[in-house]
DNA sequence: GACGAACTCGTACGTTGTGCGAGTGGTTAG
DNA sequence: CTAACCACTCGCACAACGTACGAGTTCGTC
């Protein structure tokens, strides 16, 4: 009888079980967005693998390698529409929300995208689809690049800014109503000097935290796509 | 909420020469400029300053509360100009530019200010300043805030990501042109099936990397405020 | 059974932030 | 003049870190 898929015993793919580096980038990904980057050590991440530390080191060159692949990795969950599917001013929107919530996901991302270039694969996966995105709403062929190039900067400071904030409420260990109000109590105090700062906190408090940052980045995006419509030459 | 080293209040007089603070985050502030975040350390710091390197302990209580006075210090560099001298848009500008200018002195602060909230004096006298300048302008009481946040957070972002490319060029050893047409070369040999990308890298390279990227910056900061003045209330 | 490739990992080195406690010089009270 | 006290300095030590090194183990292939 003929040998079948069923018979014939696996040989080629595993030689014994071994790490892999999907394996690690994976854990390493988890425990990121868990415990932040100085949760992450190599020998933590070892044990989390059952693993000696300097294994890691025959699958990832360094740390820092490791790092550049789970930015990379970051930058590959991100939705860019193709603009034939919407406008451009809904497909930035879009692109610029998914931006926002990719990086609320891994939080630790601002602490560590600014320290490198990014230039892997997923990377130049997202840049092309946006400038392909950007180029059909009509910019010119500079201000393409520089169209799209605002629209990240501008979503990546505030949702950086965001972050900072969400994971101070986070670490502080109470409730968010109570940091909210700590903050404000340790602010008035603080800022007699400063009426404008002072009301501005106080105004802060009418919604709760997550819709008040959503407002935020909201009104931003949509001032300066509008300031990037006018931009575009008819 | 933790508490934090502006709401510790300073012992008294000093008695005989003396390591003092302002002379700690002065020789810090060199270094941390010179060779960025990972070249400062308390042992080297304190070498500067002839001191043994826990003498620093006694005047700091840690070495992040040291960087949250570094930080701080930075931001009292920045020019918020009054309302009446300058309409809010030029007066936006400057800010903006003067915010901008600041980070390129001081290319370490992205790497740490997203890590914990800015709530030393000088980052209140900044924000009392920008809202009264926004306040100026015409907003309504709760655009204010998001106005000038959405203004500081483009310009953070997007100069965060211009000192990333400058360090990358500056610690590459190599010249500027011979830093832009390598990474041109590695581009265009990685992005063959990324014709946009492609496209836009060689686009780059017709201007010296300084005015591109303030070309850059200003465009999208012009575009912002654009979108912004339609906002105001009447 | 021998060989080489593909992995694993214990040990070790240098560097880091910082707690601890002993020391030192200056001012002040008795 | 001595003693107490404060402001300050600093050597030592520890735990944690990234990672170089080289010896060890498990394979598939002759």
């Amino acid at each position: 009888m003929r040998e079948t898929i069923w018979t014939r015993e696996r040989k080629a793919a595993p030689a014994r079980e071994t790490l892999s580096r999907e394996q690690i980038v994976a854990t390493a990904m988890r425990l990121l967005d868990a415990e932040g980057v100085a949760g992450l050590s190599m020998r933590k991440l070892a044990a989390k693998l059952d693993a000696g530390a300097t294994s890691l080191y025959w699958h990832v060159p360094t740390k820092d390698d490791l790092i550049d692949l789970l930015i990379d990795e970051v930058w590959g969950e991100i939705d860019v529409p193709e603009p034939d599917l919407a406008g451009w001013r809904s497909g930035a929107l879009l692109f610029g929300h998914s931006l926002r919530s990719a990086v609320l996901r891994h939080p630790w991302l601002p602490e560590v995208m600014y320290t490198r270039p990014s230039v892997g694969p997923n990377a130049m996966k997202l840049g092309e689809r946006g400038l392909v995105l950007f180029g059909a709403a009509g910019f010119s062929d500079q201000e393409v690049d520089l169209a799209m190039g605002s629209v990240m900067s501008y979503v990546l400071g505030t949702v950086s800014a965001e972050v900072a904030t969400r994971e101070m409420v986070r670490k502080s260990g109470s409730s968010e109503e109570r940091w909210v109000s700590e903050l404000l109590e340790q602010a008035e105090a603080r800022s007699t000097d400063y009426p404008a700062m002072q009301q501005s906190v106080r105004r802060r408090i009418v919604t709760d935290l997550d819709t008040g940052l959503t407002n935020n980045f909201v009104f931003g995006l949509d001032a300066l796509l509008d300031g990037l419509q006018t931009r575009v030459k008819k």
